[in-house]
DNA sequence: TCTGCGATAGAAAGCGCTTTCCATCGAGGA
DNA sequence: TCCTCGATGGAAAGCGCTTTCTATCGCAGA
């Protein structure tokens, strides 16, 4: 059978109390009676038993990561930068690291609440959400409670990227500025002499697109300038791709097109360019998050830079402990604005 | 307190043996008890402990999946794919799915090893290894021993990218026919008329970037091509950027360069329009892996596609159980050429 | 020499589940 | 009418650790 505890206190002639206190380095033992023990434990190549652990100390390792869609790079950036601030932590209980694991929840509510209630049934030391929510009020209320109950359990909360819960101003939050960020593209493209703007905005009902777009709003208005056409997709490049079309069907005089993000950019591009349209000659375009692609496109993107990695490092010492959460409530993640060639004056 | 199932058995005016067999299913219980234990656990808003579940039964609903970069939608495609098979498969102990858990070693064996033996402690019921490995003979066998533990302690063990172990023969194993796909691609080079072939290669000592280079060695030698400079490093747009320096100052008449990856790929083109040079009228420009970016390029990138979302469904269910591995050693995906712009007939 | 205290280590009581035995009950067969 | 058997549910023994409470030992202080 398996390995436990009691053979290695058994070889090494001591009890099991002191073997688990030699493991967990949290109670003096006496250098000779430790190096023993770990001289069992590695000739008995003795692994510690994790639910049992847990079970006891009624905690775990386990550092849950939230994201809406794994395989978006702007996901992996963050929860890449999580991962390796929770694990840098190190000594946690158990003489280990903490096991930070990511989750893909594909954006849907009903994931991510399972995903939340694996987490909990785990005893997960942390959790951390990353990226925007659905804004429906049942899903909204219902993850609230879901988050309550996690923290009274003394599970730590980290929102990366997501609005903080209205009632809680306790859980830790980080928000990036988008609306600022997405105000600051759309003033850079009235400066440009723009004022027929399309836009290829993300899902419906989200947090992050709306954000996006009141920024976007904003900027018009205070400009006096009419808002063009709209329309809403996923964040991928078919939607960008699609929002193309539809945009320049609803204004075929179009001068710019600002997109979700910078993968829906890319597909807006690609539309345009297959319909002999020059960018930024005809029609100029922008995205959002400054992913690793975008400079690399043909014109480089313009964008919206958010720091990423170093949201992501934040988020995962939060949730760690290691840093403490601002006092008056969210801590807000600027965003700047990258002019790159994909923007230009308007010719017409 | 927190609610525990004996709260919940209280409540139900049943045994905690009957609970647990109600949230389990897996004992006959009748249809008026199962209601009214439900209705408790509702009404008490219970949530299982998951370590004293494992505990008692000695398993748990984790399943590790190990990838070298998260950041990289190369692996985030693969781990997004098996995570929604393995979410999919449902109903697994404790009522529910199992929790698939990607962890990001970043390439090093160190931390693979203790993603490994972190994985074992939870006991998890299945671990998946995405992507190629380092050739470290000494990384090889502690690797290989502590998978050996892992299969034999009952945790389900899948390959999916990185050739089996040598000895063990049993452990499912899917790897990608990189060598054909980079023969191929070569191939193509060489037809179109390409002589003079650069190389930017992943980082050394590591499978896949041994198979890709082999695979393009064996086209040239077939055709009677002299082997063009070769440059190393990661799989990221820099070392793309960097390697076509150098294979340039090496041989400053090369018509074609093959990219470790896409996202090498990017930086080469980046490089070369630097310099003033087109692709593919001065240079041809070749990828791998076709990730979503790619036929975004300009020009869209000739590239090696696999089946990455395919390969990841199937490795989450070889881990899930619910498909079986094929008998005669491991199963290889393949790869298919695709060629778009970047590459053409060499002008000079 | 005796007392007391710091430093160590052991005993044992759980932590909250799962699961193996058993016990019980009602129905159908002889 | 008695017995057997299937269906259902309870009792209780762990699963392998952590941690509180004690016990022991050696040495300094009186």
């Amino acid at each position: 059978m398996t390995v436990t505890l009691a053979d290695v206190a058994a070889r090494a002639r001591v009890s099991p109390a002191t073997v688990s206190r030699v493991l967990n380095g949290n109670y003096p033992v006496a250098a000779s009676t430790r190096e023993r023990v770990l001289r069992a434990v590695d000739e008995l190549d003795y692994v510690l038993n994790g639910p049992a652990s847990s079970l006891a100390a009624a905690t775990s390792d386990l550092v849950g990561v939230l994201v809406n869609d794994i395989a978006d790079p702007f996901f992996g950036i963050m929860a890449s930068a999580a991962q390796s601030a929770i694990g840098e932590g190190a000594a946690g209980r158990g003489g280990g690291e903490k096991l930070a694991v990511v989750c893909n929840t594909g954006g849907s509510p009903a994931r991510e609440l399972t995903y939340l209630t694996l987490l909990q049934r785990q005893r997960a030391a942390a959790v951390i959400l990353m990226g925007g929510s659905l804004e429906d009020p049942e899903h909204l209320t219902a993850t609230a409670a879901k988050l309550a109950r996690l923290a009274e359990a003394g599970t730590r909360v980290v929102l990366c990227g997501r609005p903080p819960v209205p009632g809680d101003a306790n859980t830790a939050a980080l928000v990036f500025d988008n609306r600022t960020g997405a105000r600051r593209l759309t003033e850079h493209l009235l400066g440009l002499g723009h004022r027929r703007i399309g836009y290829a905005a993300g899902p419906a009902d989200r947090t992050t697109t709306r954000h996006r777009l009141e920024g976007h709003r904003a900027a018009l208005t205070a400009a006096g300038v009419p808002e063009g056409p709209t329309v809403r997709g996923a964040y991928d490049r078919q939607a960008g791709y699609e929002a193309t079309a539809e945009l320049l069907a609803r204004d075929p005089d179009l001068t710019a097109i600002v997109a979700a993000n910078d993968t829906v950019a890319l597909g807006v591009c690609a539309a345009l360019r297959e319909r002999g349209l020059d960018i930024p000659g005809d029609v100029s375009v922008a995205g959002f998050d400054d992913l690793p692609f975008s400079v690399d496109a043909v014109p480089a993107l313009t964008t919206v830079r958010l720091p990423l990695h170093g949201a992501g490092v934040r988020a995962g010492r939060l949730a760690m402990g290691t840093e403490e959460p601002p006092a008056g409530g969210p801590e807000t993640v600027p965003a700047e604005l990258v002019v790159r060639g994909s923007t230009g004056r308007p010719r017409r």
